[in-house]
DNA sequence: AGCACGCCGACT
DNA sequence: GTCGGCGTGCTC
């Protein structure tokens, strides 16, 4: 007998072994594996164990055989063959990859299990009325998946102990949090102890060895009850999970797209607990468009926790300032006053620039010459040193400039710039307000260390400063200060973007912003398109209003959820190649034309500004109507066959059309 | 991804 | 004369 191994490599292939006489009993799918890979040993997964005449094996001359078996159960009950096969087709990452994802923190051998039993749960808390009904949803039907929306001030600390409690009354029953950042697990952590108390674990990136053992042990032995981790959290075994939520599932950290295997942290949840039989919620203030469509449509059952009436008072108040009014201001008139005054009382206020640095484009005031990168092209930033010295820099090759002297193209002498990145905003506050103390927090402090970039965080959250000038990932790092005032500076930079999603992106950053401030103070937005309908729903942080119309206009031009995307690019500096590439491509895609069902391709898109370049590059986008559609259109693409001198970029749900 | 082979530059 | 850089190729 045989056994067909798959490997965590980046191959798209599986390898056959031969399976010695005494292993052929014990030998299944699922099973983990120990056999000669090249030169070395690797742990690979069974996929079949099959009678050699069934095995296409030309071209070999002798088989290798598996060494030893490392499980006797497959460590998944939820069949992770399935789910790996199914993410391999979705995002296009190799199978053994996706399986690998699943494996990849496992021992060679199981820990035992707890030597004590494991301690009694405590009384669950008494859940919030508004959420009393979900609860009780919960606690009748373990299947199925939610919709949760929280009020826009929810506590998670009091919500999700009351949700858990009720979804794991069950004897052995194990829950799973996932939750977009790992500084929120502590609080969150402290807060489900009290329900099942010395059986909540945590899971993230930075853990010690001992500590990721330990909680990797307490999952799959099922001393842990419940669970909180970050995203890759999804693919931790379980001896008995019943129950997952997804906190802040809008969040786009749940994506994984800088390695390999790429997938939706959301999307796999939502699979893998329908695999098990199990409950899932998606859990957030301002949901994505995808999971209010599975709503609307009835797969995802939705629960409102917000209550029935609206909030009392006034609440925050929202202003959108039209910048054409206010030319060449950074801040318009109405911002400035409201600053100065929040300034002036001693409360505090959170500003976000489009950009960090000094500014994002540099002018010839006289002829309109733009700087740009001597080795890639787009215009270049400005960035000021400590001493105050300019320098210009490319943000997409990193190349540094100094600051022109003259216009290479009419001689003048006079620059412009335009657009106010963090460094430029913050002058801009302290010439405004004279003495008024300003702390930033961009990427650059992100980037820096851990250290720096708390203490930049504290020194606002304490009241050291009065103004915080960011971009807006300071939003999401700051935790819950008292604002007074939040304002956009440029919305406009979020709304221009090619991508569809930019309405969602904005309007839950915009959202976010709100929320900060509490029951009340002042969200300004600056804008050169007040019309936009993103502005329309805002006054009344009507997210439901927003998410239906959002929804309705992605049904309208065909966009996701109502179809899936894969983004097909080509690049070469040889054009007749790539024409060729694309050609044969759209040839093997020509079934979809056939298909009836509404799917279409999109493109050639060129991107601007390489027509004097000797590099060309093009992308298609196939809009397919079903996701097996999409992952046919998937698969041929990357069947495509190579051709010398043209590079194919392949991409499963794209975000952000560039 | 490993791991080995292979062919050119600076060291004991 | 060797050590070592990373380009290329292969893994049942």
């Amino acid at each position: 007998m045989l056994a067909e191994l798959s490997f965590p490599i980046p191959l798209r292939r599986t390898f056959y072994y031969l399976l010695p006489e005494e292993l052929e009993l014990a030998a299944a799918p699922g099973l983990r594996a120990l056999a000669s890979l090249g030169k070395r040993d690797a742990v690979g997964t069974i996929l079949r164990v099959l009678p050699e005449k069934d095995a296409d094996l030309t071209g070999f001359k002798e088989l290798k055989s598996v060494k030893r078996l490392l499980d006797e159960e497959p460590l998944f009950p939820e069949d992770a063959l399935a789910l790996s096969e199914w993410m391999s087709a979705r995002w296009g990452s190799p199978r053994g990859l996706c399986l690998g994802a699943f494996y990849a923190h496992a021992p060679e051998t199981l820990p035992a299990p707890p030597a004590s039993a494991p301690a009694a749960a405590g009384f669950p808390p008494p859940g919030a009325p508004e959420i009393k009904n979900f609860t009780e949803a919960l606690a009748s039907a373990k299947e199925g998946g939610y919709l949760l929306r929280l009020a826009p001030q929810e506590r998670r600390e009091d919500l999700y102990p009351a949700v858990f409690s009720a979804a794991l009354a069950e004897e052995g029953a194990q829950g799973l949090l996932l939750v977009p950042d790992l500084n929120v697990i502590p609080s969150l952590a402290a807060a489900l102890e009290t329900v099942f108390p010395g059986r909540v674990g945590a899971w993230h990136s930075r853990l010690t060895p001992k500590k990721r053992a330990e909680a990797w042990a307490g999952a799959v032995r099922g001393g842990l009850k419940v669970m909180i981790a970050t995203r890759t959290g999804v693919f931790l075994p379980f001896r008995n999970l019943r129950f997952a939520l997804m906190d802040g599932e809008h969040e786009e950290i749940y994506r994984q797209t800088e390695a390999e295997p790429l997938y939706h942290t959301r999307e796999v949840l939502l699979r893998r607990m329908k695999a098990l039989g199990g409950g899932v919620a998606l859990a957030s203030p301002c949901p994505s468009i995808e999971s209010w469509g599975a709503a609307a449509s009835g797969a995802l059952r939705r629960f409102d926790a917000v209550p029935p009436a609206p909030l009392k008072g006034p609440g925050p108040d929202v202003r959108v300032l039209d910048m054409g009014g206010f030319p060449g201001e950074i801040l318009a008139r109405p911002l400035a006053d409201s600053l100065r005054a929040v300034v002036g009382s001693g409360r505090q206020a959170l500003i976000i620039s489009g950009r960090k640095g000094y500014a994002s484009r540099l002018f010839c005031a006289n002829c309109g010459w733009m700087v740009r990168c001597p080795d890639c092209g787009p215009g270049m930033s400005l960035l000021k040193g400590e001493d105050g010295a300019q320098v210009l820099l490319c943000r997409r090759c990193g190349k540094k400039a100094p600051k022109p002297e003259v216009c290479p193209s009419c001689g003048g002498k006079v620059f412009r710039d335009y657009g106010a990145g963090t460094q430029k905003t913050q002058e801009a506050v302290s010439r405004l307000i004279p003495g008024c103390r300003i702390a930033r927090f961009d990427g650059d402090v992100l980037r820096g260390s851990l250290k720096a970039m708390r203490a930049a965080l504290d020194s606002f959250t304490k009241g050291e400063a009065d103004v915080l000038v960011g971009t807006r990932i300071a939003l999401r790092e700051l935790g819950a200060p008292r604002l007074a005032l939040t304002a956009f500076l440029d919305a406009d930079s979020d709304l221009t973007g090619a991508d569809f999603r930019a309405s969602e992106k904005a309007y839950q950053s915009f959202y976010g912003a709100w929320r900060l401030l509490g029951g009340s103070g002042e969200l300004f937005i600056q804008t050169r398109e007040p019309n936009h309908y993103v502005f329309s729903r805002l006054a009344e942080m009507d997210y439901p209003s927003f998410a239906d119309g959002e929804l309705a206009s992605r049904r309208d031009f065909f966009y996701p959820p109502f179809c899936h995307i894969v983004k097909v690019r080509f690049a070469s500096y040889d054009r007749r190649a790539m024409d060729a590439a694309a050609a044969e491509f759209l040839r093997d895609l020509s079934f979809l034309g056939a298909a009836g069902d509404g799917s279409e391709i999109l493109g050639p898109v060129i991107p601007p500004g390489q027509e004097k370049r000797k590099f060309s590059s093009e992308y298609y986008l196939v809009k397919a109507a079903s996701e097996k559609t999409a992952a046919l259109c998937l698969a041929k693409a990357q069947a495509l066959r190579p051709r010398p001198g043209v590079k194919y970029f392949i991409e499963a749900d794209p975000y952000g059309f560039h």
